[in-house]
DNA sequence: ATCGATTAATCACCAATGCTTATGAATGTG
DNA sequence: CACATTCATAAGCATTGGTGATTAATCGAT
């Protein structure tokens, strides 16, 4: 009964208050006069009450009326208030986002994007979790990601991929190295070279294993290490070579060593995002979507597709 | 843009959050599914986001869904608040009434229905303001008083007249006084008598001086008072007579005085309801004008209009 | 008094909204 | 693989909400 009292009854019926005429308030919201008396009148039935004694000179609220204006204007107030935040929320001026990333792309790709996403939106939070493949893509799955980014999932009912760019296996040496001056090495070769790789939880760990598995080599290696920079210091102490991602150079660049390409097999993986299907997007996370989207480098076979991520 | 969500929006969506499913929200709501799913479809479009990610399986919020849920419930719940305190007010459950009344009648036409008002109203809040004709008047005009109780105003633009009962002036004397055995006694024969009267102010007194006046005579009140009660104490002592008008003798029961009413000429004034025209009455005051239009004296020359009080 | 200006109510009409029933498509279940 | 469930869509209809034109009332100024 009471519960058929719409917003805008009440807002109209405020203006009429505040400007004691039908004709000021009808012009001030925006509508015909005719509509508004209607509006009021309305109004009125669902109430059961008048709440303007008027006549054409005067218009002045009854003893209901200011009843009414009082409450109404609490709840024209409050729904203001609340409408405000959710205007703030959907403009993205307000709200989080919550980004699942193997390290490396945590370390190598995200960090300018959210320097600049966080300059353009300063009411966003944005949280990074990094962590193996495993765990972003039960984060994922669970929510408590926006989205990752990682290698493809093989679930492909549950998840979306889109790759953003290629990681490729190369070998990483000191400039002074034999195999430095190469163009490209295969895994047969660096097998005979001394070497220091990741520990075995790794996926670059298994990626090596997997190359060498197909090129029909071993490697044991004099060292393993769980953190990138220590592989770098070892390298760079000229301990022996490793096989890492491309994408994990910029993090060793401190360390002056050099990369030549691995083939035979030649490793590449995909690196992209990776989102829940059925579950859309926040607005907060299409933003920095859409801005991982522009930075996704041309890779092969990928140029005729659309441009920019789907933002569904 | 966003103002133009609905309340009804907002509930049904909170109730679809609830159920996590459109088929029982809407038997909850009594609406038919297809009706729920256009309600909530129009609510994302005007919001511009999806708030469900919705299969035929399985219903569950998006993260702005969350975010207006959170909005929501806020709004509706304020919402049902001040439903409900206007409801009360319109049940007449809460509210004031605020009455202007002569003293006499103040004193006892109203406790009777003042306190039976209350017993079926506990939440109002009843007032009376007794006042002269004058002050009672100027109340009702600026809205202080709801209604008043008085004798028939003579600015019949402003103020509607509604006739209660009769008050005739009577002799108030001593049982054993020669004049208490009469049916009736012209004033020339009161002003015989040693006399006291109400005080130049009030009406009472100015209604002797007129009438005094028409009959041709004066007179010299032995004593002023102006308390009802000093005059049934003087009267009851013996020192003289006095004109009271009818209405006021049950008050002066405690004395155990004799009436006899006075003609030559006949003063007889009409008490009733003032209200200010173009002024509609309040929910709770019209509880009370109801219950004093019932105890309405059938007055002459009255018996072929209405029953009721006209609520408007 | 009468005229003109102002203002709210009313009317006729049209567009949009909201609802219902019937139907379709998708997805777990026995 | 049929079945049941559930949400979306379609078609038809009543209601609502809107506009412009007109009317009635009232105040102020001739």
């Amino acid at each position: 009964m009471l519960m058929n009292v719409t917003l805008r009854q009440l807002q109209a019926f405020r203006q009429v208050a505040e400007q004691a005429s039908f004709s000021k308030a009808a012009e001030r919201i925006g509508l015909s006069q005719p509509a508004l008396s209607a509006t009021i009148r309305k109004l009125e039935e669902t109430l059961g009450v008048r709440v303007f004694d008027r006549t054409t000179r005067q218009v002045l609220l009854t003893p209901e009326g200011e009843e009414l204006l009082r409450l109404a204007t609490r709840m024209v107030d409050e729904f203001e208030a609340v409408a405000g935040d959710l205007q703030d929320y959907l403009a993205r001026r307000r709200g989080r986002v919550v980004v699942a990333a193997l390290p490396t792309a945590a370390a190598v790709i995200l960090p300018p994007m959210i320097a600049r996403y966080r300059a353009d939106n300063p009411g966003i939070d944005i949280r990074m979790h990094d962590g193996l493949h495993g765990a972003i893509l039960e984060q994922v799955r669970s929510g408590a990601a926006d989205f990752g980014i990682t290698v493809e999932p093989q679930d492909t009912d549950e998840f979306r991929f889109e790759r953003l760019l290629a990681d490729r296996m190369v070998l990483v040496c000191r400039p002074d190295h034999p195999l430095a001056g190469r163009t490209a090495v295969t895994w047969a070769e660096m097998a005979e070279h001394p070497t220091v790789a990741m520990s075995r939880t790794t996926s670059v760990r298994q990626s090596m294993e997997t190359a060498c598995a197909q090129a029909g080599v071993t490697i044991h290696p004099l060292y393993e290490a769980s953190h990138l920079a220590t592989i770098g210091g070892l390298v760079g102490a000229g301990t022996g070579v490793a096989a890492l991602p491309s994408l994990s150079l910029p993090l060793l660049r401190f360390a002056g060593l050099a990369s030549v390409p691995l083939e035979s097999p030649v490793m590449e993986r995909g690196i992209g995002i990776v989102r829940r299907i059925g579950r859309s997007a926040s607005v907060a996370a299409r933003g920095l979507l859409a801005m991982l989207a522009l930075h996704r480098e041309p890779s092969e076979a990928d140029g005729q597709g659309s441009d920019g991520v789907e933002v569904h």
